[in-house]
DNA sequence: AGAGTTCATTGACCGGGATCAATGACCGGC
DNA sequence: GCCGGTCATTGATCCCGGTCAATGAACTCT
């Protein structure tokens, strides 16, 4: 990358603190770019009649693509203290259209987030409830697990309540779920 | 785009037609980027016990990515007779690299397909049947449908089964709220 | 220490959509 | 014409996961 458009994305970026549970709402009017510097946040639309759906996680190093209301309207939410740095899509990728290479870096990580969207689709649509939570426990191992001897240490930083609005469950049944896998030993 | 980038991108390219129902397997080894120039195709994950779940629909002028076989493995099937124009992922990625413009606008269409992905996400989580039909009709006609005087006109290719599996139903639940539908007049 | 809060767990019951089953419409083949 | 096939519709029944409710654990505030 350049320096001058090292020093033109800096100009464009904000720069975001946000503590556990808080909203970043950066702006609704646009499209926004964000990227989790540090800490971990979710991304939540709101449907009719109170119900919340949590599209997707995301975690130190991740970009994150929040959308303007369409349909849903979206909210970023901070599962942790985070950092956070948010641009404007529109922008961002109009200075991206000089810089291959950050354009491609972009497209590739747009691409792995569908990947992922896909498969909460496959779940949401086909999966017990029981393989709901596996899928997710074990996609999160692949995404912050901590490789241990003989296994990996994992550590959640969302609620029951952010599980189950992932996996269009409740949280009596990913609690349920959750005992009848620790008493299967797993 | 260049003389030159257009040469290369026709040399990697490969053309396939397909009949209606017809599954383009294309490479099942490296991820596929797909464009429908006529026709219309949907993308399959097949889960475990013979469940399938329809990721998606395209539809003429639609850019789809194919993944090779993750978590699962996804078939692209043509719903009527297509014309198809397939590159493997990363060829044509390397390609457009040096092509910022063409870049650009897969870019957009991969930002475009991650939101309706997003919004099936929401549908099949936080949705009811009859919802689900009706967001289904509503999205459609966005997409293919036609203005005619005081409505829109709307043909659908795809089966009730394709219907089903997209939106995580049964072809007897969508028969039901179709009829239901259109008991109430719409 | 006591009161109020939020979150997780567990139980009892209920309902929306899946499953099973039957029927009819439409088709191409011979 | 008849027969086999696939697809859509409708009804009867069942079950997974939602809903309602109670309890406990951990924490903060005064």
């Amino acid at each position: 990358m350049t320096d001058a458009a090292y020093l033109q994305l800096q100009a464009m970026s904000r720069y975001a603190r946000a503590t556990a549970g808080e909203a970043v709402l950066a702006d609704g009017d646009q499209d926004q770019i964000v990227f989790v510097a540090r800490g971990a946040t979710k991304l939540v639309a709101h449907a009719s009649g109170g119900r919340e759906q949590v599209v997707a996680f995301h975690f130190e190093g991740d970009l994150v693509s929040v959308p303007a209301r369409g349909a849903h309207s979206y909210t970023l939410c901070a599962l942790q203290d985070c950092e956070l740095i948010a641009f404007a899509a529109a922008e961002f990728l109009g200075l991206a259209r000089s810089e291959p290479g950050l354009l491609n870096e972009v497209l590739e990580r747009v691409l792995a987030s569908l990947a992922r969207s896909r498969e909460k689709s496959i779940a949401l649509g086909r999966k017990t409830a029981q393989e709901r939570v596996a899928s997710f426990l074990v996609s999160m191992a692949g995404r912050i697990g901590m490789p241990q001897e003989g296994g990996c240490l994992l550590h959640l930083p969302m609620s029951r309540r952010d599980m189950a609005d992932s996996l269009g469950l409740t949280i009596e049944t990913i609690s349920r779920q959750l005992t009848e896998l620790r008493e299967a030993g797993l």
